[in-house]
DNA sequence: CAGTTTCCCTATAAAGTCGATAGGGATCAA
DNA sequence: TTGATCCCTATCGACTTTATAGGGAAACTG
């Protein structure tokens, strides 16, 4: 799973927008300040925001964006297909049209079983629970396990 | 999480080497009919997966390629992570290394939990369960969800 | 030892993606 | 009308992906 720069970028502006409480929309430079992130690289992806209709924006003297959205509906699986594609590509393909010879079938059940348990995580958390600064009980509890912490490395 | 082509044939190539019971290898050639595979960009495969120790060759009139391991050792995150690289990757690094100011902290216990739910399928399957024709049972409950089949679209 | 077979290595290449940067036009409010 | 801000297009270098082509090196066969 390759988390893009964009896509990185495009959650944190949505978290901070939706720790904008008052009615005053966010001017992009402000955003890229508080995330340090290259402002006109974010210019970019708050425009692809406003495409997917996460975001409104405003222009002139007091304009910036604002979220168009409740916080609380905004899925970071929402964010990731709508800036990096699929959240699952095999080949190109979606899992389910992946196709094989009959000795490598079950090749597709596990493309199934992984999108599967990378929506459970994706879809669990809302940008609302990131801009409160934590995530479900159910995903904390995935990242418990030290292990969970530590690179498995390739074997040589 | 992209699976390449490359990380694709690899493990078709992987599975039809551990079905190859007899003691004869199997030329790149036949292996590359069998899985509908371009010859000439297996070939470069394999040559990847005999220099991270998955497979041996042997050159001449009866040569060909077999399984350096045992199958059963040898999971399908094992094979993905020598072809394709770390399995999470945020921004290029790894998901215990991405830092966040503050107000966007929650965001590396995302990262953390995906990481966790990625291994347990890539990790809990092996290139001999794959050959037999199935995955364990613990897996394969993930795909019996009807909804596992079914592809989430972009919202717009 | 000659011949055949197979792996092995290098080069090439088109197309696409990624992570930006630059400049200026369009629009809005005061 | 002025200044602020968003918005659009173009460009860029580096890298990745998915191959294809040609021939060298080694192994086995008779």
């Amino acid at each position: 799973m390759r988390i893009s720069a964009k896509a990185d970028y495009a959650l944190r502006a949505l978290i901070e927008l939706a720790q904008a409480t008052d009615g005053a929309p966010l001017r992009s430079e402000a955003i890229a300040a508080a995330q340090e992130v290259p402002h006109k690289f974010l210019e970019a992806i708050l425009g692809d925001l406003r495409k997917t209709g996460f975001v409104s924006s405003q222009r002139g003297g007091d304009g910036g964006y604002r979220l168009r959205r409740p916080a609380e509906e905004i899925q970071v699986a929402h964010v990731l297909r709508a800036i990096d594609g699929p959240l699952t590509e095999i080949r190109g393909g979606c899992p389910e049209d992946a196709t094989y010879n009959s000795s490598a079938a079950a090749l597709q059940l596990v493309w199934v079983a992984l999108r599967v348990n990378i929506r459970t995580v994706l879809e669990g958390v809302t940008i609302a629970q990131l801009a409160a600064g934590g995530v479900p009980p159910e995903i904390e509890k995935l990242t418990e396990d030290p292990d969970a912490w530590r690179t498995h490395w390739v074997i040589r």
